[in-house]
DNA sequence: TTAATAGTGTCTCTAAGACAATATGCT
DNA sequence: AGCATATTGTCTTAGAGACACTATTAA
């Protein structure tokens, strides 16, 4: 054993390892939550038009203190033998019994006092699943859970010069609404900009039914999403085996909130689908060819 | 007090707070590490010639077990009065005495057993600073730090079609370079398409001198600023207050690992960039006119 | 004068925006 | 026949790539 493996008490890492006792300061818990999203369908009454998509999110309304009564993102501890990833997986199979399914590490929140129990830290994931994979089992708990329709969208913008930088204020509003009633939030993203920095903070300015900062993660969330949306072939995610090309474009609309051109959007997706031979039927018009998310690379 | 809100023991919740203690499961330790970039001037030998810029990123030798004379990121563990945000900041002022600079979150590590003393996850952040904000202060500490030159480079490609799907992998060499020596790591990024699900992972192919997971922080901090950097304008706080277009562009080059044309990237960055009246002085050749960041928005 | 960089002009190529024209199953 | 959607064509516009040309200093 050489002796530069030794440190100042002329102990060798294994050494050092096995007499190795945690400190005894403070830890926090660390949570994870789920935002999970699907698109669902609109009945329509005129048979012959398309249905309208919707994207919804799941949440869970609260039986215990704190936030009693309230809406929450499904989540839970992570343990000790588990990564945040695969807690987040455990969580997600639990709550909804899908596996094998889109996940994304979105942001870790820390803010003091975020949860008034005590130090939680939440560790957030994004889900993407097709509806036709998860039975919505809302209501088959104590407490339910609830696939809630997302609405987002700018309120108001607010640009201030300060001395050496600016600052800018965009207020958006979350709507979240299902059978169980309808949550507003807005939520605050700002800007900072220095000389030297930029810094961006979310904050809530108004929350009704929404526990925690789950307002916050959930705005996070669908900026992700949408930012994501336009380079990646994430959105595909959402949609069954086979799908139309319209489809497939309501479903970017529903998570941009505005219309795209069909002729450009087709396109652009071109090479993220592959074509079938399979044709939708009965639709009361014409029929659509079917595709598939491509799986073989470019 | 709405019966309403009381709980299944019947209480509110200030009744609940009041009462509520921590279980005692265990909880992780929760600690940022930093990945601070810098760009600076390699030597010159022909005062007519232009210096060539190296991104850095400053890295510390560890003076205890584990990892013992290992180099690390800076980093140290989350307090309870503080965010994530705020004990990034708080080591980076430590480790570097500046202050007021871009700083971000990237992605938070779980790996089980990732440090072999006890359960700790870490929270990584990349901060930007102008190396003429810092000054270089190596080997002032015992245990010293030093600016590592940065070379983030593929190695292979690898793509394998498995039932469903495929699996892609991109190895990556990692080289950091300094005074103190050469530190190498190859790390995989690997991105697993199935039919309903992507995943993308890193894992650590080989490592010579890094401490814990650091060489995947850092390779994943180099693809967060090389992704940001074309549609951003992030790379300017790399820069002083006053640069040549042509700094502005070897900072882009040298963080892409890639030339750019000359007329195209001045188009690119004409509104990231407030025009001044200063040009640069005795520089062997025809001077150039000097730009700050436009702070003034569009 | 010349090395070396600064700065601009312009042609091409590709992708997106805009909109129109044509195609087709179903009732 | 005609509704409603499917699918393709093409003109325009914006931006990136490629490359060449001119400008300007200090030694």
């Amino acid at each position: 054993m050489d002796i530069l493996d030794r440190d100042g008490n002329g102990l060798t890492e294994r050494e050092f390892l096995e007499r190795y006792r945690a400190g005894d300061y403070e830890r926090p818990s660390v949570a994870v939550d789920m935002v999970i999203f699907t698109v669902t369908e609109a009945e329509e009454n005129n048979y012959r038009k398309l249905p309208e998509k919707e994207l919804r999110v799941l949440l869970i309304q609260r039986g215990a203190h704190p936030f009693l009564g309230k809406w929450a993102l499904p989540g839970g501890f992570v343990r000790s033998n588990e990564t945040t990833e695969q807690a987040a997986a455990r969580e997600l199979y639990e709550e909804t019994g899908v596996d094998n399914v889109y996940l994304e590490q979105l942001y870790t929140f820390s803010d003091v006092g975020r949860d008034p129990r005590t130090w939680v830290m939440s560790c957030s994931y994004m889900s993407l699943i097709n509806s036709g994979q998860v039975q919505l089992k809302a209501g088959d708990d104590a407490v339910g859970a609830a696939w809630f329709k997302v609405s987002y969208r700018l309120l108001r913008e607010r640009k201030e010069l300060i001395e050496g930088g600016y600052v800018k204020a965009l207020q958006y509003e979350l709507k979240l609404s299902s059978n169980y009633g309808e949550l507003t939030a807005v939520v605050e993203r700002t800007v900072t900009a220095t000389e030297t920095s930029t810094a961006t903070s979310y904050t809530i300015v108004s929350n009704d039914g929404l526990a925690f900062d789950h307002a916050k993660i959930i705005a996070y969330a669908i900026e992700r999403l949408r930012g994501k949306v336009n380079y990646t072939d994430i959105a595909l995610h959402l949609m069954p085996k086979l799908f139309t090309l319209t489809e497939l474009q309501q479903v970017y609309e529903v998570i941009l909130d505005k219309e795209l051109l069909k002729a450009a959007f087709r396109r652009k997706v071109a090479d993220l689908v592959t074509e079938t031979d399979h044709y939708t039927e009965n639709a009361g018009h014409r029929p659509s060819r079917l595709y598939r998310r491509r799986l073989e690379e470019l």
